[in-house]
DNA sequence: TTTAATTGATATCAATATAGTATCAGTTAG
DNA sequence: CTAACTGATACTATATTGATATCAATTAAA
């Protein structure tokens, strides 16, 4: 049961690039090589996150995309939603037409509970917490800019 | 984001029916009639639950399934498990060549902690306890059984 | 002004996972 | 004997996920 598919995971680490880069434009081809993503797969998400007004871009020579949004405000939650759809737990186990009154049933409850649980905890990670860690644990910064090529063998 | 399944959610469903008939054998066409889930699909589910010994069979007239565990050491986490894999938030965002040390990845263990407060929220629901709020929860059990066939349109 | 580096917008494809169907052999109560 | 069952397995269909390809438009700069 994968809860982040790969669209999400290119995405998260495609904007911990542009948050580390805030203030200027980085290209697709850089962010690609860089994470080591598909080009165009990539291309593709960040078009969606332009459409979802997360980033912005800039065409032809040294054009590329840049973080806008204050990173603090874009959310895992918001970005599962985005590239997977909004976490439903399940429509509702017992179908409708076995519960009578939908809003009384305690399964329903349970399951809905649960949602909310997952739910609120993708909402509590941001961008910007992210980078944040990021930033506190020394190596991880340098590996993501590929300074310290020593760090192949994880 | 679909965290259930088809297949685990007609498992726990067919689980509830053999809960609430506990001691003697329930055929998969009674279950799948009852809960409208398609015959062979569940005939499937019930022999891989058989294999993980959730449930025990009779062959022949009269045979059927029938559940053996006790409901509330059958929790939906194993469910999931077994029908859909263990929840993994991700493999890596951050993949092991960026990370020297990945137990001290911070990233990790953001990730590692979601995946535990999911996996714990599924590891407390049990088929005892949703058994126990049907029939606490009057009309669902009446429901389940089809007794009342007026609770055609939830 | 030409060129190369870029994004915008799509179309297409491949791989995998999910959902569902079909078949036949073996078992057993009546 | 037979009909109602499970065991086992092969198959098909559909949806989702992951990835590639193409071409037009834009722009910095040689
Ligand atoms: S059975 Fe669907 S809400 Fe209760
Ligand atoms: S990047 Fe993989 S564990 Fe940190």
């Amino acid at each position: 049961m994968k809860v982040l598919t790969k669209k999400t995971d290119y995405a998260i680490r495609a904007l911990l690039m542009l948050g580390a880069k805030r203030g200027s434009y980085l290209s697709a081809k850089a962010i690609a090589v860089e994470q080591q993503m598909p080009y165009q797969f990539l291309r593709g998400l960040l078009q969606e996150m332009i459409r979802h007004n997360l980033i912005v871009s800039k065409e032809g020579v040294k054009g590329g995309f840049m973080l806008e949004r204050d990173p603090d405000e874009i959310r895992v939650r918001q970005l599962i939603e985005i590239f997977q759809g909004a976490v439903q737990v399940s429509e509702c186990v017992f179908r409708k037409q076995i519960c009578a009154n939908r809003s009384r049933c305690v399964l329903r409850h349970e399951i809905m509970r649960i949602e909310e649980v997952v739910n609120s905890e993708f909402e509590q990670v941001t961008i910007g917490k992210l980078l944040r860690k990021l930033n506190a644990g020394s190596n991880m910064m340098s590996a993501l800019k590929k300074e310290d090529k020593t760090l192949q063998e994880g």
